[in-house]
DNA sequence: TTATTTAGATTGCGACCACTCTCTTTTTAT
DNA sequence: ATAAAAAGAGAGTGGTCGCAATCTAAATAA
């Protein structure tokens, strides 16, 4: 009845192995790491338990999988970021923001799900150990070419990495308990780290 | 054979709980959220299954009571920070060394576990907010009253929740990936943002 | 002492877990 | 056209999950 598409092997691979990772990726973000199980993401993706093994040898492959093109994503967000002319207090602004927002969209928290869970998982904590790497990789980059950027491109890097660290962890209390005069306090208090970094 | 040590009712039940939070905070510190299981928890205890409904009338609840433990521990060792003399240079670097042990410190790591976990559950969400809101307000009061403090205890406050909350992420990738260069310049750094802080 | 309440142990339930095996369908090589 | 190889479906594996029902033992109240 239907006409067959005909696609090669490597497109069927291919496409299933991505409707896998995106199901993995929505599981993470909608049930968290401990109810993301293989039954679950199947569903999600429309494969079957068997299909599944076919590409990923195990769960924790799978998921490992998952967080790498987590990381691909954000960090293409992270390349956008300085796209357009700005003067630098509108920049910094932008960065502030930005790092909040990113630090509580659903993709961080899948991403976090995940380094969390690695602590005690020696398997998951080496599949996703060259994700964090090339993250941390990407921000010392972003640091080191930014347009009017400090002299000491090094500890400029860990400052934003140190910003990100600190959003990232309030993402994780206010997800529980929004405290927003803390909140407001901390942003403007960024924003005059940011400038006396790029002051000079 | 054995003398019965006659134990009250309210004894038997204090320890039987006692132990139960033990064995919880243990399992979250060895196995992490997703393995902390009532079979699991109710081996470490010494306890049956049947056992436990009779003091927590889910897992949730269990696990909720363990986290208001940890924090209300945790607090206790916040408390004996300013013990003892020292002058300001002293007293900031074992503030972030402090942080930073802390930060990575089993105890902590139970806490976040229970923490992330709680985004994906309403009823855990729920049960912890009040643990989480006694430990922001204990920072708070803590840099309120630390004395030679500056004038916007406030700001010093939120300055100290922020740190903490650095380190906290800090310490989920250090578990998996470690850059001792990038931790040294973000330990001196941190020095110097409350030597800054506590200057006026 | 006797009756009642409470703590804790045991067993069992249905659901789900990660994963394997076998079978069918589709693509590719000959 | 046909054989070989790869992709995917789906039932089945033993095991664990959270939790309830039922039971025994211990502590308290009468």
């Amino acid at each position: 009845m239907t006409a067959t598409p005909r696609r090669s092997q490597q497109e069927r691979r291919e496409t299933t192995i991505a409707k896998l990772i995106d199901a993995t990726i929505k599981c993470l973000i909608e049930h968290g790491y401990r109810d993301t199980s293989i039954g679950r993401i199947c569903d999600r993706a429309g494969i079957s338990h068997g299909g599944l093994f076919r590409h990923f040898s195990s769960r924790i492959e799978l998921i490992s999988a998952a967080t790498f093109e987590i990381g691909r994503r954000n960090l293409a967000m992270l390349a956008k970021l300085t796209d357009g002319p700005k003067d630098k207090d509108e920049l910094i602004e932008n960065m502030v923001l930005f790092a909040r927002r990113e630090a509580r969209s659903p993709m961080t928290c899948a991403w976090r799900e995940v380094l969390v869970a690695a602590r005690t998982n020696n398997e998951l904590s080496d599949g996703i150990r060259p994700a964090i790497q090339t993250f941390e990789d990407a921000v010392m980059d972003f640091a080191q070419k930014l347009p009017g950027g400090p002299k000491d491109k090094r500890a400029f890097g860990v400052l934003l990495l140190s910003i990100i660290h600190m959003f990232d962890s309030e993402a994780v209390t206010t997800a529980t308990l929004v405290s927003k005069d803390i909140e407001d306090l901390r942003h403007d208090w960024t924003v005059q780290l940011l400038q006396a970094a790029l002051r000079d």
